[in-house]
Parts: C-alpha cells; sequence; structure tokens
DNA sequence: ATATTTAGTGTATATTTTACACGCTGGACT
DNA sequence: AGTCCAGCGTGTAAAATATACACTAAATAT
C-alpha cells in the first residue's frame, strides 16, 4: 500500500439510477448511447470521476448535468467491477441511485443532446454494459430503504393525496397494498399534515392533500423513532 | 466513455471486515500495519485489485491470504472513495466483510507476517485511513443481513448449541434476547436438526446440539419463504 | 450430600396485522 | 335538474405475532 507499483491506468465512473414518479408509474432516466460501445443502446446516466473529485460529488454532478437539480436524495448502492464489463479498459463503476421529483426534471441541453427519456421500470429494454444488472440492485434497494425510511415523498409533489402515496408505494413494492389499512398505517405516525385542501379539476370527489413533516421526523429520529411502513 | 482520455493512474483496492465468533464475542481480524502511512496502527485487512481481477476474486484472495479459507460467507457493502483518503494517490477502496468460523482460522506465514489479530467489537482500536468508518458501514450491514438471512450459522462450528446461537444474535444485535422466546422463533423455522447429541466436558448440565439444514434452507428459500429473526 | 452452574420448558396478555364493503362528493353528461 | 360515473373516505372483528415472565433438570465441583 505504501508505494505506486500497484497503480496502473484505470477508470472509475459513477453510475445514477434517477428514479422518477409519474403517472402512477416508477420510472427511471435512460440516456441514449451516441457512440460505440453499445452505440444506441439505452443506458444509465454516468460519467468519469475525476481525479480529486469524490464519489458522492461525481454522483451529484452527473445528476445535476442531466436534471439541472441539487440537494436530491442520493444513496450509494455498490462499486460493479467485473474485469470484463468495459471493452476499452479497466473501469469500476460505482452506483447510486436517486430520488426526483420528476416536474422538477428540467429538460437543459445536456438531457437532449444525451436523448434522454423516462422509461417505466417493467419496461426498461435491454442496457448497455452490465447496466441491467445496476438497475436491478439499485431498484432492490429502493424497494428494501422505501420501508424502513420515509424517502417515498422524495418522488411525490410537496402536496399529494393519500391515493398517490399509495400507488407510490405499491409501484416500488410490487404489490397491492389495502386502502384502508395503508392510511391507517401511514396517518398513525403523524408525519403528515393535513392541508385542509382538496384536489382541484378532477372529474370525482376531489381528495384532500398533505405534506410531509420532514422537521418532525428529524426530531422523532433523533429520538429514536423508527419510520416502517 | 469511448476513450481514453478520463483514465489516469490510479488504484483500487479490497478493503475486508473479517468476522468471527468466539468465547461469545464478535471480534474483527485486524493486522498491525508495518509501514508509513499509518505505521504500526491496525488496519482492515484489504490489498490492491489486479488489473484483470474481479472485485469478489480481489476479495477472496485477501482472504484466502490471510486465513487460508475459501467458500466463506463474502458481501460487498460500497464503495469508499473521499479523494483525500489515501495519502499516496487515489486509491478508491472497495468494502466487503466476511463470516468466517473461527476455529476454522488457520495461522499461516501471511497471518503472522502481517501480525494479524482478533480484536473484539466493542472495543475496536483506532484504525488506519478511514477504516473504522469501513469498520461501522459493514458491522451495520451485518446486522441488518443477520436478521433476514440465516447466515449467522457461518460463524459457528458446524454444531452448535441453542445458547451459543443467541449470544451469536445478541452480539450482532448489540442486544439481550429472551432465552425462552428465541429459542420458540428459531425452531418454529424448522432450520435446525436436532442432532441428540449433547456437549462433552463442561461443568454443568450440558446442552444439546443442533445444526443447520442449509439444503432445507435453500429449498424452503426457493419457494418463497422469508428466514425471519 | 450439597452447592453451583447452565439447560430447558409454557402460558397469558398485549400488540400488530389482516380482511373486508359501502355511503359520499364532486364533475360530466344529457 | 337529474342521473351517471369515478374515485374518496371510513371502522371493526378476527387472526397472527410479540412480549413478559420463573421454575425444575442435569451435570460437575467441593
Amino acid at each position: 500500500m505504501e508505494n505506486l507499483d500497484n497503480f496502473f491506468k484505470c477508470a472509475f465512473t459513477v453510475d445514477n439510477v434517477i428514479f422518477g414518479f409519474d403517472e402512477g408509474d416508477l420510472k427511471v432516466l435512460l440516456i441514449k448511447r451516441g457512440e460505440a460501445p453499445y452505440e444506441d443502446m439505452w443506458a444509465l446516466p454516468g460519467y468519469f470521476v475525476y481525479q480529486t473529485e469524490d464519489l458522492d460529488s461525481a454522483a451529484n454532478r452527473v445528476l445535476a448535468e442531466l436534471t439541472g437539480l441539487r440537494n436530491v436524495y442520493l444513496e450509494q448502492v455498490k462499486a460493479f467491477g467485473r474485469s470484463d464489463r468495459h471493452p476499452v479498459g479497466r473501469v469500476i463503476t460505482i452506483a447510486y441511485y436517486s430520488l426526483i421529483k420528476i416536474s422538477d426534471y428540467k429538460i437543459n441541453a445536456a438531457s437532449i443532446a444525451r436523448k434522454a427519456s423516462w422509461h417505466s421500470i417493467p419496461t426498461v429494454p435491454e442496457l448497455a454494459f452490465d447496466h441491467n444488472d445496476i438497475l436491478t440492485a439499485c431498484f432492490k434497494r429502493l424497494k428494501r430503504r422505501v420501508r424502513g425510511r420515509p424517502i417515498g415523498f422524495e418522488l411525490l409533489p410537496p402536496k399529494f393525496t393519500l391515493t398517490e402515496l399509495q400507488h407510490l408505494y405499491e409501484s416500488i413494492l410490487e404489490t397491492e397494498l389495502d386502502k384502508r389499512n395503508f392510511r391507517k398505517k401511514i396517518l398513525s405516525m403523524n408525519l403528515l399534515v393535513d392541508l385542509e385542501e382538496t384536489q382541484e379539476g378532477v372529474a370525482h370527489r376531489p381528495a384532500r392533500l398533505y405534506q410531509f413533516d420532514r422537521d418532525k421526523y428529524e426530531h422523532l429520529f433523533a429520538k429514536g423513532f423508527n419510520f416502517e411502513l
């Protein structure tokens, strides 16, 4: 460890599975590759880690470049490093996933240039490199995490209905939930503020709007409270 | 991604948190550094990943070199890559933890040369590099994993008593468990074979010995069964 | 024989999870 | 104005699970 004998020309990248939720569906942002290898295939957004850059910063950078968003939920999942995973050289990638409010996603020059678009999770096509493996690992992590941390709200607009929240959980957990039991449980945590407003412009009885009380959660969490759905 | 512009001289290593269980205590195998940086400090066993080597293979290699053991439980946790984490150059490390039966640990030339020794988790000293962070992350992962997968058995000899098993869980979860409830739960899964043997040479009523039925677990798991303690 | 140490066992209570159906409310349509 | 439609909002009983708890049994040591 004390010398440079074992340093060689190699690279590491970060790949970021960017999740969004829209039209009752969990989606992931993919980009169309414009060059070999894997030209014209869909791939996860990723880029090289600069020499003096922390991994988390690199992941945030990739996210900001593509979506214009900062300070969003971002979590490292693991490293992927099969020695043959990249045809050009030895490239290890560190996989992250992030959760964004799809309505905040800003189409910018980079996202146009890289032909970014949203794909429903259940119908993601074959991806470049080992990106299907990476996506699977990140989705699995999200599935686990969402039950023990109140991160689902990262995917919803600030005001949401309980039905929207339920559909979000159903998409992520890939299961159906009972409406009454879901509401009982989520409301019993007292982390949602009833805004005493209702939806507008819907062709049926409008639902109440709620907001997640982050401060209250942080406070309870510090005292040992555990979110659990 | 298509060219080598972003390749630079760097390195990646694997660091392996090797857990063992002995005398009712969860332990970790540390080595005493023989050279700068961090000379004479305790550190996690780790080494460079060779240019054509998979990450998992490298982690297994580190483990085998030090302990002589192969085919043991090994799980990647995450990458650590603060740009200043290594004083000599840019070194990203991939953290693994492994679970071994401490009685199988073979003291060999490498472990003598690297001055390897076991340390109780609660009293681990300050470590080189960011190795305390790595240890913490791996321990946390183990804590979560051990409740949802039957991996605790990896740390015990093939024949064990229920009290030993309970103490193992107590060390990992850092909590006390109720003897009757623990037994009820673990036995109700029907994954333990009662060997109809008892301990020998103990100065008290000898306990029954059990064995984990791995085949049965695999079979049940394939059918959707979930271990849960 | 008796003291010491750890093994092994069951029940009652509290808590959590699950299953389940109908009236309400607003807009859309005619 | 009346009716239709779609999705909202609500409570209870039964089942399953988790928790709390204390004594007798079996071996060695003295």
